[in-house]
DNA sequence: GCGACGATTTCG
DNA sequence: GAAATCGTCGCT
């Protein structure tokens, strides 16, 4: 299940979900100089009965884009702080998407060093969904984009497949609910994949 | 209109 | 372990 061109990229974004989130590993995401190689993503099924998506209690504002056509960025913006990007997948009215949450600098590497300056070791440049976002120089300005075509925000598939026997499966992270369900996908091995982090509640003072 | 909370990151 | 920090959405 890779795709080799854009158009087999297309069609594996309208397909299932989990399908598309796994394909979407070793694709590369290029914005405002820098590029990534994804090697970690989850897959969220939308209104149909996925109670971690955003999406889940119907159409706002906010998710709107995801009920549109597939291959369109879904960027939101969590936590007072950080802005993290989806990819919208399946048919319209679905509202299934993958969230970006990890990837390798391949490209800009300069670029993506200015953005994070704290940084010490390169692996740790996209080393999670909010810090991928922040490297590339996304945020509210990429909300609803088309990634496939020629904008400022491109999804590519890969220059190298990635083999199916080194795609490892888990739960996904930080979500409230449906932790038993293993729609977090990752190269297994790859020093650029973040650490899992169960969600914790936090108690007001 | 109000308030609880979040698909996170960073520091202590 | 806990703070930072604010947009979003359901309703206490």
């Amino acid at each position: 299940m890779t795709a080799t061109t854009g158009s087999e990229l297309a069609d594996l974004l309208a397909g299932p979900v989990v399908a598309a989130a796994r394909g979407l590993l070793g694709c590369t995401v290029s914005a405002n100089g820098v590029s990534v190689r994804l090697t970690e993503v989850e897959a969220y099924a939308g209104t149909a009965g996925d109670p971690a998506s955003h999406a889940h209690r119907g159409r706002t504002p906010r998710n709107a884009v995801m009920f549109g056509p597939p291959g369109h960025a879904y960027v939101y913006f969590t936590y007072g702080v950080h802005w993290c990007m989806n990819v919208v997948t399946g048919p319209e009215g679905e509202a299934s998407a993958v969230l970006l949450r990890a990837g390798e600098v391949i490209g800009g590497l300069d670029i993506a060093r200015a953005r994070r300056v704290a940084v010490r070791r390169d692996v740790d440049l996209a080393r999670g969904p909010a810090r991928l976002c922040t490297v590339l120089g996304l945020g509210r300005s990429a909300y609803g984009l088309f990634l496939l075509g020629d904008g400022p925000v491109r999804v590519a598939p890969p220059a190298v497949p990635v083999p199916a026997a080194v795609v490892a499966a888990g739960p996904r992270v930080g979500v409230t609910g449906a932790h038993d369900v293993p729609w977090r996908f990752w190269i297994a091995g790859d020093p650029t994949v973040s650490t899992y982090r169960r969600h914790v509640p936090r108690r007001r003072s």
